[in-house]
DNA sequence: ATGAAAGCGCTAACAG
DNA sequence: CTGTTAGCGCTTTCAT
């Protein structure tokens, strides 16, 4: 059982004529008569003729197709993201081929490497939380494939980049807490990522700036960003039998979040009166989960769209560039019940 | 700019051999020596040498990967299905390219004719609500491409095919409504699929055998599986200035159960108090939504997985193949406060 | 206006 | 053990 589909040199046997006539009849080349067009173009209707893409990529270098790697599908930021990403590529033409590292690097170097070598034109990639050194992404940049960084990027490279204002969207979420009364706040948060880094700052600032300390013992790090609930779990415990139990939680990551409110519940404490609430989290339930949850938004659809426009702009240029920039996005704080004044 | 990699060829320049002496020293073909396998390998190895899977693929005429086509992936339901998917698809070796329909009919014959033509070598679906006709995929089948249907299936073509027990699923939970004291259970669904059919007549045979009638005006389609908020909204406008209104609400998809919750909260209604509401979805939040969301859950990523195994073994199978089966894979129903006793 | 031929990178039958 | 050759399906010169 093997997929045969038929091909160009079926048409050009049963009409008796070239291959490459039919080709150029096919895509409606000057040098063709109307005549011979209509018989070719009638009889690939007929037959359900499609070009073979492989054998189209094969010829041309390229495949008008771009690579997507992110940590997981099953996460409303990227999601969120990859319908940014189509809605620019269909349009300009391109389609989609995305994969998923779950967070290890192995999988990360092998889709990037399958992408490549199955002749995406440009890649689009967020690094997984285990990625600490990019030389399988700086090895391919340096073959000319064009590569653009969105949300977790790497200064290990100059290329293109889109991120949200993530030392900005911490800080605020940090301050809203302090403003609403909350003095012991923990972070939780992913290891090892440049969001995790910028998040950071911008929490330990907004304590600073409000003259509290920092306190190393409520800054807490998932290995996988929130896919481990017993990790999760442990940390919580840690932080609750800690000698001063934190009074609200920060939490970093879209995961992190609501597993971080599903094992609240389950410990039965009460948010916001225990213990309040606040993550990043693009989840369209926030309004109706219990308590409403207070989130920082970040605007993935777009940040889709700019890093797509950037990535295919890249791709149709044909000098070298060297010229790159970042592009900042602003989040926003959504006020709900898991952070209600003290 | 362009994407250039080093090919056999140029490794044979570089070593003074041939293309095919290259290519079996790389499949580490018994024909040659040691030698230059070592001198080849390591060759390879020091200049990033990565297999051109295109051509590959076009040689082949297989290209070890198969294509996924889902209404959309911000969906916990397929979300799950498609881990699955991937779950048993890496153990075997292959690779998975996958694609949403956005449920547009048209968007649907474009990625299937797109991934066909990239040489997938099989075919997983579920079609998009739009999805009345299924030429497309009987076209590709006939040239022998091996598809396998999930979810959403159709009755137009025989293959391999694994569901729910969509019937059973959507009986036990207008069972249980009937049973915790509600009368006028309305229930809200996606048009036009073969799960929609199937969950109806769950829906109507509980009534039935409870002895309630089925009141028509208390069964309403969305066009989109529940991708346009505003169209609900009407259909609960339609629900709640009905004569007699109903007190319990039976959504059969992900995404119209999810925004349905969330509309009866800018409604101001308690749930269930006023109306009580349950559905399917796979959400991982159902436990800490206000109120906490009884559910009926779908073995997602099971039906990935055995999809896959189906796949694969069409794949493999070098005879026509004219027998086949549907697995029928059971719901689960998940009892929480949106159904409490009346 | 049409066709012959070469080649994209790889594999495999066949020769030596 | 290694090389030559042909060909997967398509495009693109270059002839005719």
């Amino acid at each position: 059982m093997n997929f045969k589909a038929i091909t160009m040199n079926d048409i050009a046997r049963a009409l008796d004529l070239s291959a490459s006539t039919v080709s150029k009849a096919l895509s409606n080349s000057y040098e063709i008569s109307e005549k011979t067009k209509k018989l070719v173009l009638d009889y690939a209707e007929a037959n359900n003729y499609k070009p073979n893409l492989i054998a189209q990529s094969l010829k041309q270098g390229h495949s008008n197709s771009i690579g997507i790697v992110v940590a997981n599908i099953d996460n409303h930021f990227f999601s969120q993201v990859i319908n940014g990403i189509e809605s620019i590529a269909y349009q300009e033409g391109y389609n989609v081929i995305f994969t998923q590292t779950h967070e290890s690097y192995e999988l990360e170097v092998k889709n990037v490497n399958h992408l490549a070598h199955r002749s995406v034109d440009g890649l689009l990639i967020s690094l997984s939380t285990e990625t600490n050194n990019i030389d399988h992404l700086q090895k391919l940049q340096r073959q000319g494939l064009p590569i653009v960084f969105f949300d977790r990027v790497s200064d290990d490279m100059e290329t293109h980049k889109v991120i949200v204002d993530n030392f900005k969207g911490a800080y605020e979420a940090t301050t809203h807490l302090i403003k609403a009364g909350y003095k012991n706040i923990a972070h939780i948060t992913a290891a090892n990522t440049s969001v995790t880094r910028e998040r950071l700052s911008g929490y330990e600032q907004a304590l600073t700036d409000n003259g509290i300390n920092v306190n190393q013992q409520y800054i807490k790090y998932c290995q996988h960003a929130g896919k481990d609930t017993a990790e999760i779990k442990g940390i919580l415990d840690e932080l609750l039998t800690n000698a001063v139990s934190p009074d609200a939680l920060f939490t970093a990551f879209d995961r992190i979040t609501t597993v971080t409110l599903g094992l609240l519940h389950q410990l039965k404490i009460k948010i916001p009166q225990h213990i309040a609430l606040l993550g990043f989290t693009n989840t369209v339930l926030a309004d109706v989960l219990n308590p409403s949850l207070s989130t920082v938004y970040q605007p993935g659809f777009e940040m889709g769209q700019e890093a797509t426009k950037m990535l295919i702009s890249l791709i149709k240029t044909k000098r070298l560039v060297t010229e790159f920039e970042t592009i900042v996005l602003p989040t926003q704080l959504f006020l709900r019940n898991s952070t209600l004044r003290k």
